[in-house]
DNA sequence: TTTTAGTACCTTGCAATGAACAGTACTGTG
DNA sequence: CACAGTACTGTTCATTGCAAGGTACTAAAA
């Protein structure tokens, strides 16, 4: 899996999770390997640094199945920056598709 | 437009104008920015590391409109580079649009 | 009680690449 | 000649995922 086409990503992919319910880290790392290949080291620091910017928020829970989590939670802010971003996504793979089908039948 | 986005991308779009006919990099630039928002400065080395790693020859040619034109021209190789990123792409952004459909319908 | 396995979280250095900036060179036109 | 448009080049920097290497908690097995 092509490393450069995650970067960017792994922000969205957190977001758009966390945008119905709170989750986890360990669970958003699950989920998100799913469908792409990553890293576990990478999302935490991600994590980290939009708890930091606003978008979430944090609380810790017992778990029954092992050490207590940590749950993040969206803010406001963290939903609208979701949805810009989300959109952001959308332009920019219409984008990219475009032209690869352009590519294909040339001009 | 997100840059990290389109870190892994560019390559992507140059292989896939390519792959059809033979094109000069301001060109290339020119077609890439009718659909996403990129720098030149960023294409023409790009398009020298797929020269040097073997997916491109270049020739040069007269224009009638101005300088001469450096055309790239796809090898084999890189035809065979250009169809495996292509699929790389569509399993990525399948499984990243498969997380968006999640994260909205829930789990 | 200790060890092990699974769950859950954290940190750091590095590689790769797009942006921004700052050019150079060619050609035709005014 | 100067200018504008065409066309190409090089460098530094910021950003972020990876890989590696941990730590901590809990329950079950030895």
């Amino acid at each position: 899996m092509n490393v450069q086409f995650k970067k960017g990503v792994l922000e969205l992919c957190v977001l758009v999770l966390l945008d119905k319910k709170d989750r986890y880290g360990y669970e958003l790392v699950q989920k998100i390997s799913d469908q792409i290949d990553i890293s576990e080291g990478t999302v935490y620091p991600l994590l980290r640094r939009l708890t930091k910017e606003g978008y979430f928020t944090t609380y810790l829970k017992e778990s029954t199945e092992g050490p207590p989590r940590k749950y993040y939670k969206l803010t406001d802010v963290g939903r609208s920056y979701y949805q810009s971003l989300l959109e952001e996504w959308q332009e920019f793979t219409n984008g990219v598709n475009q032209l690869i089908k352009e590519g294909v039948i040339d001009d």
